[in-house]
DNA sequence: CTAATATATTCCAAAAGTGGCATATTATTG
DNA sequence: CAATAATATGCCACTTTTGGAATATATTAG
């Protein structure tokens, strides 16, 4: 993988509320409506944070009917956020 | 740490310059003339870049005389970088 | 077909990021 | 002090991102 996708997953990546998706999405699949339910922005805005984070491969889509649940894709997410919220500074 | 430092974080490494000047100081301590002579970039671009890496808490400085020595901070940066050259995708 | 529900898209103005160029600052040398 | 070298900052036009509001699409039920 060259700098210019790891930029692009990093830009996924950089903006609190596409943090907090992840953030759920690590327990495990969900669709959009409980993700919706659970964090406090407008469904078109979490909509929008979905496809980016779709986009940048971090995670995907399966629909189901009238849902769609969505579920982490790029498996080191859970590794690297668990690595800065370790003490980590030299 | 919480979701908006972890964001500016992430925001930093959103860049390719930044990325290869993350990626020329995980093999140690570099000043500013030494990443401006391996990478094809401005040196006034790669300082401003290296603002960016210090003020997001990933690189350190250290002053000697004229120069600058940069080395990175963050030690977990090598694991993220290492992690996403690695297949981990579901 | 119509209504309802879940999700996605479009449009838009404000804000932030980008990268080039000129210039400023700091430390060393003579 | 003057000159030089290394690094940093300021300015500017340009592009991208952001987040809200309205609207569109898709699926299911009746």
């Amino acid at each position: 993988m060259d700098n210019i996708q790891k930029a692009n997953i990093f830009s996924a990546l950089s903006n609190p509320m596409r943090l907090d998706i992840v953030g759920l999405l690590l327990d495990g699949e969900k669709c959009v409506c409980e993700i919706t339910q659970q964090l406090d922005y407008e469904q078109p805005h979490i909509s929008k944070g979905l496809k980016i984070l779709k986009n940048a491969g971090i995670i995907q889509a399966r629909k189901e009917g009238l849902n769609v649940y969505y579920s982490l894709k790029l498996c080191c997410i859970k590794n690297i956020l668990l690595c800065l919220d370790t003490k980590n500074v030299k």
